[in-house]
DNA sequence: CTCCTTGCAAATTGTTTGCATACCT
DNA sequence: AGGTATGCAAACAATTTGCAAGGAG
């Protein structure tokens, strides 16, 4: 159900612009939608996608993922290791809201998702006070986690 | 008065450590103070030195970067357009508190800072629960900006 | 039948690394 | 002197682009 509606608004979307509607846009997408809770990599997502359409090529993953990002169908985050990571975007997922919260931590890199909603009074202010238009948010903790800071002394 | 603690401090750790006190390490690191308000490229700091220092090359730049962000001397900020800004460590501005709030227009790319702290308690929140020690954050709102919002229609 | 899209390979871009030389301490 | 840093060039990795061939509308 949740399955159907983000295909559906995808070839819309792709027929309002004139654009053709692929197998290869909608195998990227329902990746995507199938691993809802991973940030997956372009190549991740080109190697998932392979097992069920062989031929597509890495190029075509990365401009597909354009596309549905342009679209605000996919969310984009980077973790600053070099690669930008994808996920379904917040709106389509299942779970209660988005969730882009995350403990990194600057000794060992480990990511430590946070699942809290503080932002939206935030949001509302943002949008009285500077006319930007809030789609999403990316909030992101920087520090030491519990295991390196008992290393650290 | 602020100029000189962020370099003594660098020259101190340096030597805790048993690395040497350079001048290519200290000019990177007063660039990024002289400019406490930009987000810079390894290559925007690369050419500010050069003016001081014609010889240095950009390798150096990114490996005493490195070495600043280890010391938390430096923050890390990217807004996922290919490449990593670098900006004097928050702990060193003159300006009031930390001020990574930043508002990125999907359309034009546009980057708004937006000044606001209203994380102190969620970081305290955190602390208590999961035991990651928070040394910094960084808040990211996408969306549309005023101008966008009115070609959108 | 006409563009849009694809796969492939080559090109780009940001960043890192190897190595001989130069420099701190 | 002895190890650390540097500059340069080559190496890398993620992403983008050009182009001829294939596919959707």
């Amino acid at each position: 159900m949740e399955q159907k509606e983000v295909q559906e608004l995808l070839k819309d979307r792709l027929k309002e612009k004139g654009l053709k509607v692929t197998r290869q846009r909608l195998l990227v997408l329902s990746v995507l939608e199938e691993n809802s809770g991973r940030h997956m990599t372009a190549e991740d997502i080109y190697e998932l996608v392979s097992e069920d359409y062989p031929d597509i090529g890495l190029a075509t993953v990365y401009r597909a993922l354009q596309l549905l990002w342009d679209m605000q169908l996919v969310d984009r985050i980077s973790f600053d290791d070099g690669c930008v990571r994808y996920e379904i975007g917040h709106l389509f997922k299942g779970e209660a809201k988005h969730n882009h919260h995350h403990l990194i931590c600057r000794k060992c890199n480990k990511v430590i998702p946070f699942g809290d909603d503080l932002l939206d009074d935030l949001e509302h202010h943002i949008e009285e006070a500077t006319g930007f238009h809030v789609l999403d948010h990316e909030l992101k903790f920087f520090g030491l986690c519990r295991e390196c800071m008992k290393k650290e002394k």
